[in-house]
DNA sequence: ATTACTGTATTAAGGACTTAATACAATAAT
DNA sequence: ATTATTGTATTAAGTCCTTAATACAGTAAT
């Protein structure tokens, strides 16, 4: 999975948001060693310094953690991680309700546009 | 409807969605009179500089127009406004499908899980 | 005719984000 | 022991966004 950003919203902000999605699938597992600050900043065509902020703040919310000089870790609380995962896709699923609420579509068109799309997606 | 701005994202992008969103919902009917726009920054609480790029914006995509110096309408295109009102909604299909794919969600679940969540919501 | 209200434009200032270029201390690898 | 690699910190520059303070021309309202 490549890294996608975009200049609409800071980096640093899109970065965590990606990496965190990276724990929560299981592209980076539980106790996993994460490349250092400087190749994942390379890896995201990214400043160190910018890497640095988001990681930062992972670690502030338990998602990482630091062991001095030999290298960021992915915590082992897989129900931690549990727990982030379910709560993104709850946010998922409001936000999308909500603006396709706001939008005017109620529950059970949203329900037959999303199987009908989701057909198509397959493909 | 009042204005949601926060300091994630630029002002002029969350302006534009959201007078997008209120030409697509009805809220400023097609043919309908805005406000000024010193009036829509006041409401906004944002500087007249800030909303006029963002009415350049919606202008420039011809869901508005202005009269030189009476004020600025929302398009009659009804069929234009359908349009944009439809294509925000595949939009938001999209994003909603994809992050959740991501996530690791298949679209069975997806289909549970929102109607089960669609159901809440109603109360 | 005068006044008030349109959209529009300009300039200056401040803030947040990003990059670049370093630097340092601690430890792993050799 | 020396070297390379960790995370971390600092400073300066540049960009974009936002605000503030104006100003102007055209038109509607009086």
């Amino acid at each position: 999975m490549p890294w996608h950003l975009t200049s609409d919203r800071p980096i640093y902000t899109q970065l965590i948001e990606q990496i965190k999605l990276k724990i929560c699938s299981g592209v980076y597992p539980p106790g996993s060693k994460l490349p250092s600050v400087r190749d994942l900043a390379r890896e995201a065509s990214v400043n160190p310094n910018t890497m640095q902020r988001a990681l930062a703040k992972l670690e502030e919310d338990g998602l990482l953690y630091t062991q001095r000089t030999s290298g960021r870790y992915v915590t082992e609380d897989v129900d931690m991680i549990k727990k982030a995962k379910n709560q993104l896709a709850k946010e998922h699923i409001q936000n999308f309700l909500t603006k396709m609420a706001e939008l005017g579509f109620d529950y059970d068109e949203i329900l037959s546009i999303i199987s009908s799309m989701a057909k198509e997606m397959k493909k």
